[in-house]
DNA sequence: CATATGACGTCCT
DNA sequence: GAGGACGCCATAT
């Protein structure tokens, strides 16, 4: 196998003139959490899988971070714990809000806060549960 | 060009 | 099953 061959930086290319982008790999990750459907979460790893950027979990959350509010970033939980956010680490409240959003889209949470990835991590369309 | 940071993941306890 | 520590990769400085 390959195994990550110069995933460093893609390079845009510069056609004529670059309008100095974020980056390509902020724009893909803000289409892929964009494409999660409602009442469906996604783990970092995934989403930084579905963007290109495999094993870069972290990467994605800071991604989002400079994308702003402009991202359903609630959609978006950790493997283990549903802590997105780091706002939200700092403000419990602000996690339960979150929590409760998500309820309120259909996603069902355990008893110790935990979403069951199981039956509501979404996977792009190559994986598809159905 | 090199170093430090960071909205995570995986393994071990 | 949950929590803690180390590691991986890309972005920012």
């Amino acid at each position: 196998m390959k195994r990550r061959a110069k995933r460093t930086t893609p390079a845009p290319k510069k056609g004529r003139l670059k309008v100095s982008p974020p980056s390509p790999s902020y724009e893909r990750i803000r289409q892929v959490v964009l494409k999660i459907p409602r009442g469906r979460v996604m783990t970092y790893g995934d989403v930084a899988q579905a963007a290109g950027m495999p094993g870069a979990a972290r990467q994605v959350g800071y991604a989002m971070h400079s994308l702003g509010k402009r991202v359903p970033w609630q959609r978006v939980l950790g493997r283990k714990n549903p802590r997105s956010g780091h706002s939200t680490i700092n403000d419990p409240q602000a996690r339960a809000r979150q929590q409760q959003l998500l309820e309120s889209e259909g996603v069902r949470f355990s008893a110790s806060g935990s979403v069951d990835l199981t039956a509501f991590g979404w996977v792009p369309r190559a994986k598809r549960k159905k």
